[in-house]
DNA sequence: AGGGAGATTTTCT
DNA sequence: GAAAATCTCCCTA
């Protein structure tokens, strides 16, 4: 596949990270890792922000959370559970901590790679955050990674907008009444 | 096919 | 010291 990064307008990252969850669904995300590229659609996001008890960025600035506090287009690994990585994308302006969770995606490229690394599997490759890290093979280092820069792309939807469902999201135990989670429907 | 527990370590209180 | 933006396996139906 054959990419041009710099005409790729990825401003709509500056906005609220609520906004920008919902819109990112059907945009395709890929890590280039030599000749290949890993990735495919985002068919899963969540949204967090600092107004959020759920959210890392919750309690202000730390170590792991600056990056969240940074400008857009950035991204965001943190370390849970003791063994699993998941990614964000940093949203809004520097100076608010927010993000967007990449739940699941729809792989469409390097797909022979995810396979051996998620065991030699053929279904649900991509379908929840920490899987879709060991897929990309994204962690620790990649934390604070720009987007469309040379390691990871952001590149727009290949067609029509999809319906997109927003729901409770996953995993949390706090602020769970929150529609902060958004699928697309098919 | 659905639920529960275990794995395992970073992070902040 | 406890909880954690999770996944997989193993159990019961």
């Amino acid at each position: 596949m054959r990419v041009l990064n710099e005409q790729v307008d990825l401003s709509f990252l500056s906005a609220n990270s609520l906004q920008v969850a919902e819109q990112l669904i059907g945009w395709r995300l890929y890590k280039r890792e030599g000749s290949e590229l890993i990735g495919g659609t985002i068919v899963e996001t969540e949204a967090y922000d600092q107004s959020d008890a759920a959210s890392h960025s919750y309690r202000g600035v730390t170590p792991r959370t600056k990056v969240m506090f940074g400008p857009a287009g950035y991204i965001y690994v943190y370390f849970t559970y003791g063994m699993h990585y998941c990614m964000n994308i940093v949203t809004d302006h520097a100076g608010v901590g927010s993000a967007v969770l990449i739940r699941a995606l729809e792989p469409d490229s390097g797909v022979d790679i995810i396979q051996a690394r998620r065991g030699n599997r053929h279904d649900n490759l991509t379908n929840g955050p920490a899987k879709l890290c060991l897929a990309l093979g994204v962690g620790r280092e990649d934390n604070g990674k720009k987007l469309n820069n040379s390691e990871f792309l952001l590149l727009p939807p290949t067609r029509a907008k999809r319906m997109v469902l927003a729901t409770p999201r996953i995993g949390i135990t706090k602020d769970t009444h929150r529609l902060w989670r958004f699928v697309a429907s098919d």
